[in-house]
DNA sequence: GGCGAAATAATACGTTTGGGTGATTTTATT
DNA sequence: AATAAAATCACCCAAACGTATTATTTCGCC
């Protein structure tokens, strides 16, 4: 053989997994397995047993496991052979789950009932360029926790926060439209006709790019312009 | 023609890169490009005059763009088209631009680059299943952002925040309507009855002590109970 | 003095919402 | 099996809202 094989590495506890995977892997030319783990601490044991040339290079993991599971294996593993990539692999997209394997240094995500080929291009793309292949259910869940998430970093650089050009009084109006009021209520309040609102709040729903109070109200306090 | 096409949409400022893909998408016999725009506010102004049945189900949103960019127009977007999938396009994984655009509401995010078959491919993925079609560089790039987030938790301690016991349904239901949703758009979206949706919020109205939309959102969102 | 941008206001029309009332069906819970 | 609690849906009515168009007034500013 010209090319060299992928060294790969599988850890599940279930012994019929281990085989199934070392099977179709080992049919593919680009990758050999060369090592099979219970648990993460047979994992550990073995790679500890096994100097640098033999490593595999990438480990599929399997996340939910009796012993020392995926993530804990993940996390030490990480630590310890830091270009070892590690590709997750689980039955259920659970989000506590996916985001503790992330933190912990997780490579890639899969679904178990990905296809082989899959399978294989993604350990094939993991080794040769580092990107992370992801299961689409899976990255999905990543934005999802992405769009809850606040990054630490956003001192001042970044605030894009769009300015839509709001005038004083428009401003006015959309914070007490935020506040519950309704039209005419408003125009009592700032003794203006309840048409004068309604105008108002027609132009600031063109410059907000919306068609209600409550796409303003969302627009507005996501993007603090109140 | 048997199997309806999915309408797809078009933004990008360079018209050379709306031809070439408007071309090349058509090619595909799942994919109908039913609408080309130069930049966000002239995608938002064509959505403003098409109704519901022609309008894309996927929007391939260029990032970089001169008037409105990719992330303010999917802000606006995904506010007034919940349904519409938008797929980002960008010829850099800028870290900044990709977490903007995610907390922005993308729900796909490509390089450039991509393969054509690749990119046709995550159109039909998104807009049959709804899941995350995502470059494994990009992929990358939203794991290390992951890794740096923190995930807000929120414990107990500094707000009295009393319980108005809604029910799953009805919590449900506020959610949606504190996305901006009309009573119609929450229905067909949960496959109930308008008059349904309207019912509830009756009651959540009365667990509230509100009489509004607005009102409704302003104490849900103060107490967090959403 | 006049130009332009906000602010003010009216009218008109169709749609959405809020309020009330009542009824049937599901889904727990005992 | 009996009951209670949610969830579902319908109908009516009036008020509020969203959209469009047009027009007058005010105010800063060159």
């Amino acid at each position: 053989m010209t090319i060299p094989k992928i060294p790969v590495g599988i850890v599940d506890d279930k012994s019929q997994n281990r085989l199934l995977f070392t099977e179709r892997l080992n049919f593919s030319e680009e990758i050999a397995v060369v090592m099979t783990a219970a648990d993460g601490k047979d994992f550990l044991d073995q790679m500890k047993r096994m100097d640098f040339p033999q490593r595999p290079a990438v480990i599929l993991m399997d996340v939910e496991m009796a012993e020392m599971d995926g993530i804990a294996a993940v996390q030490a593993g990480k630590i310890l052979y830091p270009d070892v990539r590690f590709l997750m692999l689980t039955v259920f997209d659970d989000d506590d789950k996916i985001f503790e394997a992330i933190k912990a240094g997780a490579d890639g995500y899969l679904l178990k009932n990905e296809k082989i080929s899959t399978i294989i291009d993604c350990i094939v793309q993991l080794s040769e360029s580092g990107s992370a292949p992801m299961s689409p259910r899976i990255a999905r869940k990543t934005l999802d926790l992405l769009m809850k998430a606040s990054i630490p970093k956003m001192e001042e650089g970044n605030k894009e926060r769009h300015d839509y050009e709001l005038s004083d009084r428009e401003t006015e109006i959309l914070k007490l439209t935020i506040d519950g009021y309704s039209y005419r209520q408003i125009a009592e309040r700032l003794f203006l006709s309840g048409n004068t609102i309604k105008k108002h709040l027609a132009n600031i729903y063109h410059k907000l790019h919306v068609t209600s109070k409550a796409q303003a109200i969302k627009i507005a306090t996501r993007n603090r312009l109140i």
